[in-house]
DNA sequence: TTGCTCCTCACGTCACGTGAGGTGGC
DNA sequence: TTGCTCCTCACGTCACGTGAGGTGGC
């Protein structure tokens, strides 16, 4: 301290642990000038600075701009600030909702992931399964040969519909005969959205996984009807094709992992 | 569609919502690239390209920078997605920590200025006031005549201490005697963080706002002790300065808004 | 000819961080 | 002379958005 009561640009930094060079950005800008220069340009910061600087790295964490912040420096009262933040709260509470959201889509993948992790291929099993949340498209209608001309109407009525396309995508049959009748063109698409308003309901289902591009599943239908008979199974409601490893996590589209769930329970005997 | 199965980038980008701006960008870095360009140069982007981008898109909504994305272009697999999933999952939530302690310091700051907006000044007053969670700093040594003294080793301890300095400070006295004996001097600084780990107790407090910079309080103290002499009360408690209206609401220091509160119970009758 | 779609190229953005090259006082 | 602190100036960053100026086909 050369002048009594005066800190270098180095001491300023340090007490407030604010950077040199921002100092340095904010001097240049006009935001926050030094109490003093050197004869040799150097800067020179009072005691005083400590609240406005303050002023300035609270609002800044607030998320503000340079620009807003330099509005109110001039000009600032107790009811305009009391406003300003309501809106910020605003702000910062769309701001967490997205981050939730991402939070919540970055888990699903996760666990979808891992569950085709520890499964094994083409074999049936019979488990129980969590109830699920879902959210189901539009009734799909295929106008043409591809698979796309419906999926494309998914996903361009997905924001009308408050369908989340950052989910795991899959499809959706009313029954086993639509399955067996046309298992690679589901009645439904839907989005594996843990906050959806569709509910897939708890309960034991016949699960089987297999791999292959979206769509093709191969004889897996019939297999599934077959098993079924087999065991002594009734099925009870739609079935589910869910992609467990799509493109997020496979780079050759012939290898994602398809997991077909369908709702069964035991044959009543006579 | 000139040709069959493919789109234009006006029409890829009506489908996909991402801006043409964007699709010409992603093709400059070489991080998508049309399946197609017209001899006039024109881009055409076929359907099973939508699975490519809808890639690209989901990990750019999780927060992945382009080098990210682009990493993971070539190169990924359901155990290396698994745990990067994780990674992200830890980062998103450190970010929504972030932003929720920004809402609450707004919402604090604003609560403050809107207690301040409806009050009084210089008048006395009994309220009754909730429980507020706050965090002291270390015991005040003022080493010389400035105020600051005090302050700065109340800012550089402040990170040890855990005390969050985004909130309000205030100024604490471990009982009226020590407020009248050196009002402009607290034994401790604390932040108004209401995460804090010390609590200020419901209960009944002599309530007064005064106008003033940074540790100038007049007379108050003395007022204060006449006031509850004239109203038969006792002081039970340490008295807790708090500027409800500092330099983040207010240009003019010397006109910042102190809430003093003492609390207090009714002398018993003999 | 007009209107539409598409192209490239260059510059702007936001809040600094970094590094080069140089000065001044002990 | 060495080491330290400070200075200015210029360029880089990140993921695009914007605008100028021009082309090609109906």
């Amino acid at each position: 301290m050369a002048t009594p009561g005066l800190l270098s640009i180095k001491d300023f930094s340090n007490l407030t642990r604010i950077k040199q060079s921002t100092l340095r950005y904010y001097d240049n800008i006009g935001l926050f000038k030094p109490s003093k220069r050197g004869a040799n340009g150097y800067r020179y910061y009072s005691l005083e600075q400590i609240t406005t600087i303050n002023l300035i790295i609270v609002l800044n964490n607030l998320g503000m701009t340079i620009d807003e912040i330099n509005g109110y420096m001039t000009e600032r009262t107790p009811e305009l600030m009391s406003k300003v933040f309501l809106e910020k709260e605003t702000e910062l509470y769309d701001q967490i909702r997205v981050l939730t959201e991402r939070f919540n889509i970055v888990g699903t993948y996760r666990r979808l992931i891992n569950l085709g992790l520890f499964s094994e291929e083409n074999k049936m099993t019979v488990e129980y399964r969590e109830e699920r949340k879902f959210s189901l498209g539009k009734r799909n209608r295929f106008t043409d040969d591809t698979y796309f001309s419906a999926f494309f109407d998914f996903i361009e009525t997905a924001k009308i519909r408050n369908v989340d396309l950052n989910y795991p995508i899959g499809g959706y049959f009313d029954d086993i005969d639509d399955f067996v009748d046309h298992a690679s063109r589901p009645d439904y698409f839907y989005s594996v959205d843990p906050n959806g308003v569709d509910l897939r309901p708890a309960g034991m289902h016949i699960v089987c996984f297999i791999r292959g591009d979206y769509g093709e599943v191969g004889d897996v239908a019939t297999r599934l009807v077959q098993f079924a008979k087999e065991n002594h199974l009734v099925f009870t409601g739609p079935i589910y094709n869910t992609y467990v490893e799509d493109e997020i996590s496979i780079v050759d589209p012939n290898h994602y992992l398809l997991e077909i769930l369908a709702p069964v329970r035991k044959e009543k005997e006579v």
